[in-house]
DNA sequence: TCTGAAAATGGACCTTT
DNA sequence: AAAGGTCCATTTTCAGA
């Protein structure tokens, strides 16, 4: 799918707020609000937008700890991988999940309540493994920034 | 602000779908749609529910690969850290910033066209800083997961 | 919890390029 | 054809009784 300018000013305006109405978006871009409504759905079916989804503070429900594990496997093996990406991403604990070339081949980006949480994780999802040759573990102290906004200028 | 099990189901359904309507998630958790109406303001209002994004996909806008750095500043005092902090969030190839205890200082997630593009980013924010001692790049060959859900249950 | 007004969505239809 | 605009019916939101 091809996007012109205003689709690129559509995807800027939804990214940051969705709950904006048709009507004012067409306002800023210059477009009528059917206009408007037809680009947004037809971006929406051709998956150009994935969806609009709620953001929810993680501390208002006793989410604290933002932790970052980087592990490295036992086994490249294609079947093993699989079977830890699909474990990775049952897991609603893991916000994100990266296979990465490199040194370590595995970051996840944790969201837990507390240090024990995170350790009863560490075994469901790393030492049942059998495949986990070492992980490193590192503690956000601050979540400078933290969205999934994807540029639509530059 | 505490929250109840409504507020929970309604806060795990919005945050997978938040065009669902009121009348719909009412039915769900069994609530009147005003009931929802006034559940979900309030949450709002409250900073339980930070803002209601679409999600774009970044392929579809030409950003092909996300990288991941790994930063090691010079020196820790704190308006230096704070002159860093903001250069990220001003930078909208940064997706997430997070400041980490450990032998890193921060951990950065970046959404870049090519390669080209990450070079000339790493030149902006790492060398023009002056604080930064060595940074090291992790590249994503698949993001098996990325999203921002905070879990509602466990 | 119900009712109702105001707003938003999304289709039909016509016009332009 | 492809895309915009206007109009209109339906749905949704949201406040007051």
């Amino acid at each position: 799918m091809d996007l012109d300018a205003f689709d690129y000013a559509l995807l800027d305006a939804v990214q940051r707020d969705a709950t904006t109405s048709q009507q004012n978006l067409g306002e800023r871009v210059n477009l009528s609000a059917a206009a408007v409504n037809r680009r947004l759905k037809k971006m929406n079916s051709e998956g150009v937008i994935l969806g609009t989804v709620a953001r929810v503070d993680p501390v208002a429900l006793g989410y604290t700890l933002t932790v970052i594990t980087e592990v490295e496997v036992e086994n490249e093996r294609l079947d093993l991988l699989d079977e830890m990406k699909r474990a990775f991403l049952a897991c609603p604990q893991v916000q994100q999940c990266y296979y990465v070339a490199g040194e370590c081949d595995f970051l996840l980006i944790m969201l837990v309540k507390n240090m024990e949480q995170y350790t009863q994780l560490t075994r469901e999802l790393f030492f049942e493994s059998n495949n986990v040759k070492r992980f490193k573990t590192l503690v956000s102290m601050s979540n400078v920034k933290s969205e999934l906004y994807v540029p639509v200028l530059a």
